[in-house]
DNA sequence: GGATAATACTGCCAATGGCAGTAAAAACGT
DNA sequence: ACGTTTTTACTGCCATTGGCAGTATTATCC
């Protein structure tokens, strides 16, 4: 019995699914698509299309670009069987990580000049990434664009990204506001914390 | 010159200069409030207090209760002012992790129950979340309420919280609702992938 | 024609997670 | 009062992952 594929070789297998790549490509796609939702660095990927051809998930074709050789990868269809199958388990709750919220979390231990600026920071982050995302909105609607076939699918998971990303720009820039009557970092005045959260 | 200290060592002085805690009390924190935004687990924050004594951000003192032994951590000077130094540092962009978007992303190799699925659990989850955080607010409003000092500041990492979890519930019931007019997983008939967008 | 960016890859180590294992005290049910 | 479960307390071991440096070749831009 085969040890059972991680989650990152299975959104690898994903992207094979679509067509084969080389694994810069792959690496790309992480980039640009997958790593919204499930970032792993390049160096990562160069070792985990190893572990899928010798799983027999994938195969390997050597390229060259002139003296530069290039891997190009290949899912095979025991690939297609194991990721299919996988997109029947339940999933993992997301997780998130922000070095942000926990300088919030932790403002106490500094200034109100610091906490704003932790905010105004990331709000203008945020705000960047949507900026990209409608970007990337408009190469879709190029007509040459040459996923149409993931285009539906493809509109769901930017719709994530764009409200995630916004939920966050709202939230700091709330916060920001919330931060005006404060007297200073542990002094909220008459701040009422209670109706921050209805 | 010594390493700076990772977020995750940062983020238990954090925990450290609200008041002294044992090992499993600090793993319990990361548990029930500073893991929304920096889960960490519990076998780590025994490796990392332990670090923090021989850096000298911490004191450790030994206890016991009848003869099973337990370490309290107190923090020093020296990683007060570490700490607020730190608040001072730019925050890395906030990185999210979520399994059921990569079953999502790739719902192209499976069927359309599955996707439904996917997302319905997602829902869910995200509601049982928001659940928890309301209990969690019903005990910050009892009288004895031990940290009375960090009400404001709680408030704004819960609120983030909840809107966080509101996010995710709305996008996926969103989604699934958009799937009803697709024929199947591969064709979203008449479906407008734009006006998803907009 | 030279600088810069893109493509292609590996080595090494620190940070982290997951799981099993050990053990004592406390809480709880009956 | 007695047995079960939960809470508290901690360590060993290994797989997963990230970060950074290093090495080359080809493509692009000015």
């Amino acid at each position: 019995m085969a040890k059972p594929l991680t989650t990152t070789s299975n959104a690898l297998l994903g992207l094979l699914s679509i067509q084969p790549w080389s694994t810069y490509e792959l690496a790309k796609q992480v980039d640009r698509s997958l790593g919204w939702f499930w970032p792993r660095t390049e160096r990562k990927i160069y070792d985990e299309a190893k572990k899928l051809v010798e799983s027999g998930h994938a195969t390997a074709k050597l390229q060259a670009t002139g003296s530069r050789p290039r891997t190009v990868y290949k899912i095979t269809a025991k690939g297609r069987r194991t990721l299919q199958a996988w997109l029947d388990e339940s999933s993992a709750p997301p997780k998130l990580e922000a070095e942000a919220l926990v300088r919030v979390f932790f403002a106490n231990a500094g200034t109100l000049d610091q906490l704003r600026t932790t905010l105004d920071d990331l709000a203008a982050q945020s705000r960047a990434n949507m900026d990209e995302l409608r970007v990337l909105i408009a190469t879709a609607d190029d007509a040459d664009y040459p996923f149409a076939e993931r285009r539906h699918i493809n509109a769901i998971a930017i719709r994530f990204q764009l409200d995630y990303n916004q939920m966050i720009s709202d939230w700091a820039e709330w916060a920001t506001a919330q931060t005006d009557s404060w007297n200073d970092i542990t002094d909220p005045n008459s701040w009422d914390w209670h109706s921050a959260l209805t």
